[in-house]
DNA sequence: AACCAATTCTAATTGAAAGTAGAATCTAGT
DNA sequence: ACTAGATTCTACTTTCAATTAGAATTGGTT
């Protein structure tokens, strides 16, 4: 059975530093946690075995289970990580802007993040994006609720950012939050590193959704001094 | 071993009709292909079992050995069959264009199309869309390979449109594709029935990928009498 | 230096699903 | 009705990866 720091209850309310002096063993299932994210991102949900995870995180397959019940608790932490990481990176950069940022230089700032995240920067993020849909249905679920908080970020936003008119009154915003999800989503797939970079893949992403949600381009979107939303910095035809 | 009609290269080049009076048997080779493209569709590459296919097939898992080499070939047809399915549909549907129908007016139809066969029409069509990145590496290869021919449709579409001035000139155009892929085939995903309807979600999605591909709706796109791309029909927000 | 708990290893066991073999049945043509 | 080939069934066998049990090791404590 898996040791009881790795337990559901501990990973909702970190426990009071008092009473719980740092085990040499949480470096190891950290180690383990991050092996498994990148196999995952990597070989996809029926491509990784155990074997390959444990190999990666310098153990035998065996060993595993003293750190986590089954390959599915295991499946269930790096998503949700992955998640809860990619949300609160997208906050603290919303965060980050300067207040008077418009709702399309925050709609901007989503995509981004999510984007890169999903890319290059976090093995957890691209995990939970790409297994979301790998994994058989029960797993989905519980992934799900968890992916609400996140969704309801993009909602808000994409809200905020119709209620001043800065995109079209006309669509289901459901549909478009589903379908910006898919094109990020689906860019951590085909993307391949030897093609454009991931800034230059955003910027274009960011262009294209954005101008198909904002007015033309031609008069001012919102109440703010129109920062964002430059007209497309070059008009040379690319490939 | 299966039997000889269902070899890759009787695939490839239709034997003359003279010297291949019809199986019986290649009506079971058909039960099983459908009940195959639904079960797939539904439960994904590692949650379908020879054992369910062969059940809705009304068969014993054992004998579809028979028609089959192996579950491998099985999926390698199922997904074959629903691109050149997908690609199909959408020649046949610009051809069925006006011959002045604009370039946006075919993109539009080559949206539609893609959407509406992945959401309900084709078993196969969306079991292609779904497995393409459940399927193990050496699988997706040989699926990607297939699908070269469709995607070559789409890249003259767009480049097409582009050459006219009907979109935007500063996107990368492979980029614009694999984003427009994304949207729609996570569509498939997330669809469920109770919401919009297929054709509403269609509506939505080419309203929202036109509007940031197109220019502003203001001026006329090309040298067409300007039919298609309407304004939007209602302004009134929906939810 | 002996002990105890924590950690990891080795060597099974288990279980599920794919795949196989040969027997049974069905169908068409005689 | 009889037979040959085609088709399907039943009952294995195989395979592969997850999981478990218990032995070994490690590290810190007295």
């Amino acid at each position: 059975m898996a040791n009881a720091r790795s337990d559901d209850i501990a990973r909702q309310t970190p426990a009071p530093a008092v009473e719980e002096p740092p085990r040499k063993s949480d470096l190891t299932r950290q180690r383990i946690l991050d092996a498994a994210a990148r196999v995952f991102s990597e070989r996809g949900y029926s491509g990784t075995r155990l074997t390959d995870i444990a190999a990666r995180a310098g153990l035998q397959a065996g060993s595993l289970y003293y750190h986590f019940d089954s390959r599915e608790k295991l499946i269930d932490e790096i998503m949700h990580l992955g998640t809860r990481r990619t949300h609160a990176a997208a906050v603290e950069r919303l965060a980050a802007l300067p207040p008077d940022a418009s709702p399309l230089r925050r709609l901007e700032t989503l995509i981004e993040n999510h984007l890169l995240l999903g890319l290059e920067q976090s093995d957890y993020s691209s995990a939970s994006i790409k297994l979301i849909w790998q994994v058989p249905a029960d797993i989905r679920e519980r992934q799900l609720v968890g992916q609400r908080a996140y969704g309801a970020l993009w909602r808000e936003e994409l809200e905020k950012a119709r209620a001043v008119g800065a995109i079209r009154p006309d669509l289901n915003l459901s549909t478009v939050r589903m379908m910006i999800a898919g094109a990020l989503n689906w860019a951590t797939d085909w993307y391949k590193p030897t093609g454009d970079s991931p800034t230059r893949l955003a910027r274009d992403l960011v262009e294209m959704v954005l101008h198909g949600l904002a007015r033309a381009p031609a008069r001012e979107a919102g109440p703010d001094g129109g920062v964002a939303d430059p007209p497309p910095a070059t008009s040379r035809p690319r490939r």
